[in-house]
RNA sequence: GUGGGUGUAGCUCAGACCGGUUAGAGCACUGGGUUGUGGCCCCAGAGGUCGCGGGUUCAAAUCCCGUCACUCACCCCA
């Protein structure tokens, strides 16, 4: 049998995990502070949720998806991005009906067909949050403000830039497209060859073209933010403003392109230049026709989505060290008799909420000492057959290495 | 899907260009130095299909071919 995870997936273990659970206690708190509730989704849907979300000709949909053919004959597919299975959610159990603002947030695994390098896998964690049912810009900026908040709060915000954009709605981006591609036709052949193929399928996309040609072309084109009818000009105005007077720093930037056909007016992007080519670690945006496009009555929404490995890579680079598991106390004995003293003492510890480790199996005392040191531990119990036969353990404080018999009843109660 | 780099101990890596005894180091681990006392130090020990398969050769970790994996980048994205 093969001993490994699948290519792309990986294991996160214990050590690190400390790190992901610093992560998730701050997300889980500033969504909390903002109104958030947690949402738990299944971890496929039928392929048709996300083919209907995401957009058919999108990459993730085209060539990156697990699909699989259940029992009975369904299409099935391991989700590659959440919006879409809480949209689902938010239209099966009517949830539009219950309160005209929906605020809910989820984690969990995604899945994605692609070609592993650093920061991208076929199986990672994202956390991402939707806030449906508002169309006011100020439901942008309090999502945008609260991706702030929590990249703050886990020390990351200096090291990361925040960027947005504006794509349009349904009436102003076709007009737009089509002016762009108005404009690139002539310049077709002096296109690289990825660009003469956006320029049928995601036209937009020439604009981040890393190719010198390209971009010279591209610095002439037409802007989305020059082409906004007057409703997303306004609607982006407000969401500028709100930002500001929220004290989120962001800056623009036009050329901010999304992956998924469902994104509408507001869009952003979260990027660091720590992380070699994944620069993103959140993006998101409004998409105000996705729930009328999953059967549901027409509803606005934004939301985003933050990628876990990203963040805590760059985490672990900002502040290494410092997540290791502590324990309180360890307990460690030695002669007969002993071993049974130990356990006691050790649940009567937990009994009172100290957290305590003991040894097992008894070995030297020295080595007991050194798995005790190794765990962290501020004091040690050390149970012997003399002190026992009195009723008295042993209290080694490890840092200095002072001792003192104290009763072994009164043992659990001293303060640690 | 396309290109580059790398696969030697649990981890980080020497050894490879120039084939030649039992393949090394540091860290980690175990035991001892201390018949019941951690960290520092000293001593000892355990741990390896040199990614896998084939080829060349008297002889392959080392040279050649293939293959797999990992990794970085492109594409795309969190």
């Amino acid at each position: 049998m093969e001993t490994r995870t699948p290519r792309g997936f990986h294991d996160v273990l214990p050590d690190e995990v400390r790190r992901w659970q610093f992560i998730e206690d701050n997300a889980r708190r500033i969504f909390d502070l903002y109104g958030f509730s947690e949402i738990r989704i299944p971890v496929l849907e039928f392929t048709e949720v996300f083919a209907r979300s995401l957009g058919t000709t999108t990459d993730i949909v085209e060539k990156e998806m697990y699909t699989f053919t259940d029992r009975d004959g369904s299409s099935i597919t391991l989700r590659p991005e959440g919006t879409a299975g809480v949209v689902r959610a938010f239209v099966e159990n009517s949830m539009h009906a219950k309160s005209p603002v929906s605020k809910l947030w989820y984690s969990g695994m995604m899945f994605r067909h692609e070609r592993p390098q650093k920061g991208r896998y076929r199986g990672f964690y994202q956390i991402g949050a939707e806030l449906l049912g508002p169309e006011d810009p100020a439901s942008d900026a309090d999502l945008i403000a609260m991706v702030w908040k929590f990249l703050e709060s886990i020390g990351l915000s200096d090291r990361l830039t925040l960027e947005i954009s504006s794509l349009g709605d349904q009436r102003c981006r076709p007009q737009y497209k089509e002016k762009l591609v108005a404009y690139f036709k002539p310049e077709a052949d002096r296109l690289c060859p990825d660009c003469r193929r956006r320029l049928g399928t995601n036209p937009l996309r020439i604009l981040d073209c890393k190719e010198e040609g390209c971009r010279k072309i591209a610095a002439g084109a037409p802007k989305m933010m020059d082409n906004l009818c007057g409703e997303c000009a306004a609607h982006f105005g407000a969401v500028r403003e709100y930002l500001g007077s929220a004290g989120v720093p962001y800056t623009i930037n036009p050329k901010i392109v999304r992956g998924l056909d469902y994104y509408t007016r507001t869009v952003f992007e979260v990027t660091t230049n720590e992380l070699g080519s994944q620069n993103a670690v959140a993006a998101g945006g409004r998409y105000d026709g996705l729930v009328e496009e999953l059967g549901g009555p027409g509803t606005p929404a934004v939301g985003f989505a933050t990628g876990m490995e990203r963040l805590v890579l760059l985490h672990e680079k900002a502040h290494p060290g410092g997540f290791r598991r502590e324990i309180k106390v360890f307990i460690a004995y030695v002669g007969e008799g002993t071993e049974t003293a130990a356990f006691r003492l050790t649940a009567a510890l937990r009994e009172r909420g100290v957290p305590a480790e003991m040894e097992y199996g008894g070995k030297s005392l020295k080595s007991q000492l050194k798995r005790a040191d190794k765990s962290g531990a501020v004091y040690t119990f050390i149970i012997g057959e003399d002190e026992l036969s009195r009723g008295k353990v042993k209290l080694r404080r490890m840092e200095t290495s002072s001792e003192e018999e104290v009763d072994i009843e009164a043992a659990p109660a001293l303060s640690f």
